[in-house]
DNA sequence: TTTTATTGTTTACAACCGTAAACTTAGACT
DNA sequence: AGTCTAAGTTTACGGTTGTAAACAATAAAA
């Protein structure tokens, strides 16, 4: 019903670390997330507080020591990030999109042939 | 040398008109924007501004009317709002976002066909 | 049970963004 | 030349985001 909450570019290093191994405590994330990310706890606190206001994740406390769960999949995350930036950016047209990519990034043979065989079967698919 | 400036969704708006044509005044700017984006010609004017101070527009005034000119190309935009999504979502692999939009949006024959041969061409060239 | 340490909540603050009112200036018209 | 007016500039303001300090609550240790 509800779209996925909006989750920022920040926000999303907490997220990834769920989408990887759910759940996780407080202490695990922070500890994580210090030294990678160069946040300070409170700073990591704060967006484990937002995400949580947003409904993107959920926590349940097991005696001591609060376990966190994602509510927003990586899925919806990615699939609701890639329609809006199709969108903004090229009209919600996937051809442009392709060709744009194509046309600027280099990719390996092994990359082509893997693209061209998922084109196949979408063709076959149908749609 | 130093990257194109960060235009944002609100200023794109502002500069796909004069990426369509180049030059434009102000008056022509405001007229179109106006009523396709509810704005008032303020808040256009402010766009105008901003474009103005991060060097992404350039103007002269002939007269009694001032001529809009984009700094910024197109390609440069696209490229790097590409580059920077790629990397956010991505991490940088295309081959990754190819799969995942592939994954979600449908496309027409056509645009299959399409995408094989340029597929195809760049295989042809190498990389 | 009182203290302490841990972990969640509130408050803060500056930069950025969308939105726009107020101000200023320099030609156009009378 | 004086006034009007169009067009650029300054200021404003609420919401979001990155960043974090201050505060509160609660379980663990003494």
């Amino acid at each position: 019903m509800n779209s996925t909450p909006h989750i920022t570019e920040a926000e999303s290093e907490v997220m990834k670390l769920l989408w990887q191994k759910e759940p996780l405590t407080a202490v695990e994330i922070i500890s994580q997330l210090k030294d990678r990310m160069d946040w300070s706890d409170q700073t990591i606190k704060t967006f484990l507080n937002r995400l949580h206001k947003k409904q993107a994740i959920r926590f349940e406390k097991s005696g001591r020591n609060y376990l966190y769960y994602p509510l927003v999949t990586y899925d919806e995350y990615v699939k609701a990030a890639n329609r809006s930036f199709l969108d903004r950016m090229y009209n919600g047209a996937v051809g442009m999109l392709f060709a744009k990519f194509l046309e600027e990034e280099k990719l390996s043979e092994g990359e082509i042939e893997q693209l061209q065989q998922l084109l196949e079967q979408k063709k076959r698919d149908g749609s």
